[in-house]
DNA sequence: ATAATATTTTATCAATTGGTCAAATTTTGA
DNA sequence: TCAAAATTTGACCAATTGATAAAATATTAT
């Protein structure tokens, strides 16, 4: 009888157990942010993670599961950096600070940024709820604030929601379509020297255009 | 013997052979956007263009090949905006063509738009070569022009090529992210209605910007 | 009208895919 | 140590997938 739950050191909790699951998920994320969900076979996975696929299926009973488990801890790197902006803070310092905080996202967790790009390319079937929800109130509640901050004058008045947009657009590119980016710029394509460049260009796009003129 | 040449109004020259590639090539445009090159089946194509998958192999042999199709005609569509910089026109006037004329590229055609964004994203196995020649080679062309403009004081200092993907960031999401966008604003779920407000916002953003303090 | 040609259908194929099963092996706690 | 539990393996399965071949049907030019 496999994964009991009444034992702390058996089960679903064993070293076994977590460092086998942490193993799929690294392999599995970097499957599907390669090639989407349906693009993704349950054999690439076991082949990266180095394991046969009913071994993999052992700890993960369907394809779907992988995924679900990827979506679900990616939330919160998706979510904390537009949580983190705080009403109290100096309005223009917040918002280059988010900008800020995206950008490494992109830079630290590119293949988590291709996995989102694509589900929500495809429509995003398996999430579509959390965004429709969490998501969308999150962001309801940050426009208001910025919008808030626009009232008073502390920023210069434009839409907030076509801000957010067009602050996750422009970070996330960097992760999304970064094979576009490394051939366009082409010197060393290695390495993430091009994102210094990027963190001083949109600081500069963004903070310009929103600081009001005194 | 299928395909033959020599007549004109027989083989790939034929009214049925015209109608039945379009017909296919739409069916796909709309089946590869949505579910990227390796999610994609020749079945659901065929479905979607209402034939059996043995006559959709009769117009094009290869799955890729019809992917490969697609991307061709894309890559006209995708690189003209870019091409009508004019060197001539005034800077800040021409880039806040571009913008607008980028930004109605995702209005109208944002299949196409995703369909790029799933090659990029799963890597351009299939495109890299056109991405590192003549893409790469248009950029650079644009980059230097503009980046003269800015040495003649037209324009404020920024880098041009950071200046280019933000312009192709903030645009695109808005086909590429349609689902989530449309979730986060969730008035009016239908319609384009709010390529409006995108619009204005853009402009503003970059204009303002961009525009030299006199 | 009819023969040549083009198109469509039906049947089929080997490979791949998601997933199961029972047997073999390893790990664990007492 | 040793039995119970957990893990791994190899052999399978039915469904799907990309693709082919040949026969049947429709279209075209004369």
């Amino acid at each position: 009888m496999p994964l009991s739950k009444t034992n702390s050191n058996r089960g679903r909790n064993s070293r076994i157990q977590r460092e086998k699951r942490e193993l799929i998920l690294g392999a599995a994320l970097e499957v599907f942010a390669a090639h989407g969900f349906r693009g993704s076979t349950i054999d690439q996975i076991a082949d990266a993670a180095g394991m046969s696929k009913p071994n993999l299926l052992y700890y993960f009973g369907k394809k779907e599961d992988i995924h679900q488990s990827l979506i679900e801890r990616l939330m919160d790197t998706w979510l904390d950096p537009l949580k983190a902006i705080d009403a109290n803070g100096d309005p223009l310092a917040e918002i280059c600070a988010y900008i800020k905080r995206k950008l490494e996202i992109s830079r630290d967790f590119p293949k988590e940024s291709r996995l989102f790009a694509n589900e929500i390319l495809q429509g995003a079937p398996r999430i579509i709820s959390m965004i429709e929800g969490e998501l969308k109130t999150l962001v309801d509640e940050k426009a208001k604030l910025i919008q808030g901050w626009m009232n008073e004058g502390k920023l210069n008045p434009c839409d907030p929601h076509h801000l957010l947009f067009s602050i996750w657009a422009t970070t996330q590119h960097y992760a999304d379509f970064d094979v576009q980016v490394r051939a366009v710029l082409a010197k060393d394509t290695q390495g993430d020297a091009h994102f210094d460049g990027a963190a001083v260009f949109l600081e500069n796009l963004f903070c310009k255009g929103l600081k009001p003129r005194t």
